[in-house]
DNA sequence: CGGCCAACATACTACTCAGTATGTTTTTCC
DNA sequence: GGAAAAACATACTGAGTAGTATGTTGGCCG
């Protein structure tokens, strides 16, 4: 093994065990919420103690904004980069709707602490630092939504979407699909063909209402 | 003063005294959420300490109910209704929306703590009494969606609107709905005329993705 | 093989906060 | 007007918990 796979594999390591915490916090935060998640019950999940999760993370804030931002990430490669492909507004649009409809379901615990609160920590003690991290975060969501609005505007101008006001439908839109992490939860022997066809039920009535009447 | 006047304006007075620290913790599980409020702060927004607070609740988590009760009391009464009119089933859901809308922005910190949680509080050291309450509160919940259900199944039995998944619909247009509490805050100096507009433009949008297309 | 460091575990501290017990003041009612 | 109760305020306690300081252990490197 020479030098830098060495040290290639030693990252990845550490990666893993960043991320394992990071996943076991955002199972936490999931189930109980922020703040009534005790660092413990996250080392809890791994079978572990305190001294793990602080080995990986200066704070609980910091595995918080984290999850945020893993959250944001999988959204913009899952659902964002299509907005920038090739292809008529409208089928981008249908196809952004199902691929974050998809996301909510498969990323859940992520997406269900994403969706439940930044701006509710804006408020509390927060360090300089952890200040410039949540304006961050909250420049990654407006980035995503830029998106959606971009595409939808497209529509309009190429007349496959009815004129409408923007920035309400989106969020709309986006309130509908966030939704669903609060009433899905996977049941034993989930299917992803089960999954597919609730997105394709959603997405169908979301678009549904943005096409033009053709008369 | 007779003494039936009497007792009204004493039992007035009371549900004045517990309204207006139920109010205080609307806005103060609005502002910061369930876990991160202390009693210290809901008496704060009165002027007042924790005496006045325990002295009508026993307790945060039956703050913590009222609250969600209050809420569902409120959309019952401004939408749920509705629902029971004598009226075309689009015409009345076009309704119940727009007024579902509205009333997440004009009692917006109850229906914001409404909306963010309560299932969350499901799995924590709930007394058997609290949990009997909690149950009373989901099956609130569950009545008020079924008089969505209700409606569109109507509306898809008298052919206005086309054959769908209704629960997954009603998931959908609830969580539009719903998103109000996240993104909406009153404007100084916001009229009335301005939220309807907000309404009308959602509602447009959630009722048109429902309609059987006219071919 | 011995030392060194990464990757944790353990032990402890300082603080917050829900709930209670007990005052204190203001009304109510006879 | 005076006792009793309502409507609070104050003072305290015990439990939980974020963060820290300090051990401990296994693996790698020379």
């Amino acid at each position: 093994m020479d030098r830098s796979a060495r040290a290639e594999a030693g990252e990845d390591d550490k990666a893993d065990g960043r991320a394992a915490v990071l996943e076991a916090a955002a199972r936490a935060f999931m189930q109980d919420g922020y703040a009534a998640t005790s660092i413990d019950d996250v080392a809890g999940l791994l079978g572990a103690t305190k001294g793990r999760v602080y080995y990986y993370y200066r704070s609980k804030a910091d595995l918080f904004f984290d999850v945020h931002r893993e959250s944001m990430r999988q959204n913009m490669e899952g659902a964002g980069r299509i907005a920038l492909e090739d292809a008529p507004a409208l089928d981008r649009l249908e196809r952004m709707v199902r691929a974050h409809a998809l996301l909510m379901m498969t990323h859940l615990p992520f997406q269900r602490v994403s969706v439940l609160g930044v701006e509710m920590h804006l408020a509390g003690s927060t360090t300089p630092r952890q200040r410039k991290t949540l304006n961050e975060i909250v420049d990654l969501r407006d980035a995503y939504e830029r998106r959606f609005v971009d595409v939808i505007s497209q529509g309009i101008a190429d007349g496959a979407i009815r004129p409408l006001d923007v920035k309400m439908v989106v969020r709309g839109l986006l309130g509908a699909l966030n939704w669903i992490t609060v009433w899905y939860r996977p049941r034993a022997g989930e299917t992803d063909a089960n999954r597919e066809r609730m997105a394709d039920e959603l997405t169908t009535y979301l678009i549904n209402g943005l096409r033009r009447d053709e008369a």
